[in-house]
DNA sequence: TGCGTTTTATACGGCATCGTATACATGGAT
DNA sequence: ATCCATGTATACGATGCCGTATAAAACGCA
C-alpha cells in the first residue's frame, strides 16, 4: 500500500488541537489543512464529512483517556493510592489530555452525544476513586463524598480563576489534597 | 424620548442567553436579531460591532454576578454561613447566572481579557468563603483548602458526568458539604 | 520507465455572517 | 399636521467555510 502522505490520524491529531484551543467550533477542515500544510483536498477521502471527523477524535480521546490511562497503570502495579496517583498524572498534566478534557466536558453541555461519552470516561475514573479512597474511609457515603470532591477539585481547579494572597494554587492544592485523602477522626458513619 | 422598540437591553439579554447555551461562537448578530423578531438593522446603532456587544454581556454579568448579589446579600443579613449560603443560591442556581457563569469559565480558558474578569469575580466570591469558613476553622491554610474545594465543587460538579450507583448527585453533595463545612476534629494545623 | 492507486491542488456553488449604506417607518414634540 | 430622532428593513460587498468535482502530482511496484 502508498504510504499516506497525510494520515487520518494527523487529521485527528490535529483536530484535537484545534478542539483543546478553541472548542469545537473552531475544528474547521480548511483550517486544519492550513496547519498541515496542505489543503482540504484529502480530508474527504478520509471522512464522509466534518462530523465524522468530530466522532473519530471523540473515538480516540475516549480510548487515550481510559483505557491506555488504565492499561499503563495496571502493568506498573503498585497500590491503590499509587495507582490513583498515577491515573491522575496521566491524564490531567501534561498538555496534551487536560486541555481536550476540558473542552470536551463543556461541550458535553450542549451535546448529549458528548455527555454520554464522558459518563462513561467519568464512571470509570470515579471508580478508580472509590477503589483507593475505600482503602482508608470504611462508609460509603463518606468515600462517595470523598470521590466526588476529588474529582471535582481535579477538574474545577482549572475552571477557577481565584488567587489565594500569598499562598500557590499548588500550596492550596496540596492541603486540600491531605483533608481528602489522609485517614483521620471523624471519618466514621455520621 | 422616544420609547426605545428593542432597547440596548435586550440585545445584551439575547446575547447571554445565546452564550449560555452555545458558547462565544454562538453570539451572532443575525441570528440574535432572528430571535428577537428584527433585522439586524437598529442593532450599530447600539454596538460598535460584535466585539462591543460581547464586551457589555460581560459588564453585565459581572455586576449582576458580583454587586448584585453581594448588595442583596448584605442586605438580607443573617449569619456568614446564611450569606454564603444564599450567595451560592442566588448566583448557582436558577437558570440564568448558572450556564452563563459556565459558558464565561470556559471562554477564560482561550481569553485573556474574559480571564481576568472571571478572576475578579472569583476573587470576591472566595473572599466570602473564606469568611464564612473562617467561622469555624481556625487554622488559615485549612480555611483556605476547605474554601477552594468548596468553590471547586459548585463549580466542577457541573462538568462532571459520573453517577453515583444508588445515590443521587444531590445526596452525594449534600455529604461533601458536611465534610467541608462542619466543624470537626483534626481541623487543627497539621 | 510506465501503470495504477492514492493524495493533493484548484475551482466551483452554496450558505452564513459581518459591517455598511440607504431609504422607510414610527412615535413624540412643536 | 409637520418635523425630527430613533429604530427598522433591505440590499450590498466581503469573507470564511462546507462539500463536490476534476485534473495534476507523488508514490509503490512491475
Amino acid at each position: 500500500m502508498p504510504t499516506t502522505r497525510t494520515p487520518r490520524d494527523r487529521w485527528i491529531e490535529e483536530g484535537l488541537r484545534a478542539l483543546a484551543t478553541g472548542g469545537p467550533d473552531a475544528v474547521r477542515v480548511e483550517a486544519l489543512a492550513k496547519r498541515l500544510g496542505v489543503t482540504k483536498g484529502g480530508f474527504y477521502g478520509f471522512f464522509a464529512d466534518r462530523d465524522a471527523l468530530l466522532e473519530a477524535m471523540l473515538d480516540t480521546w475516549e480510548r487515550e483517556s481510559t483505557d491506555e490511562v488504565i492499561d499503563r497503570v495496571e502493568r506498573e502495579g503498585g497500590d491503590a493510592k499509587t495507582k490513583i496517583q498515577r491515573a491522575g498524572v496521566l491524564t490531567f498534566s501534561g498538555d496534551r489530555l487536560l486541555p481536550i478534557d476540558l473542552a470536551v466536558r463543556d461541550w458535553a453541555r450542549r451535546d448529549e452525544a458528548v455527555a454520554e461519552r464522558l459518563r462513561r470516561v467519568d464512571n470509570r475514573r470515579m471508580a478508580l476513586l472509590r477503589e483507593m479512597i475505600g482503602t482508608f474511609c470504611s462508609d460509603a457515603d463518606e468515600v462517595e463524598a470523598r470521590s466526588l470532591l476529588a474529582f471535582c477539585v481535579a477538574i474545577g481547579e482549572h475552571f477557577l480563576a481565584a488567587d489565594h494572597g500569598d499562598r500557590t494554587r499548588a500550596q492550596v492544592l496540596t492541603r486540600a489534597a491531605d483533608l481528602l485523602l489522609d485517614r483521620r477522626p471523624g471519618s466514621g458513619p455520621s
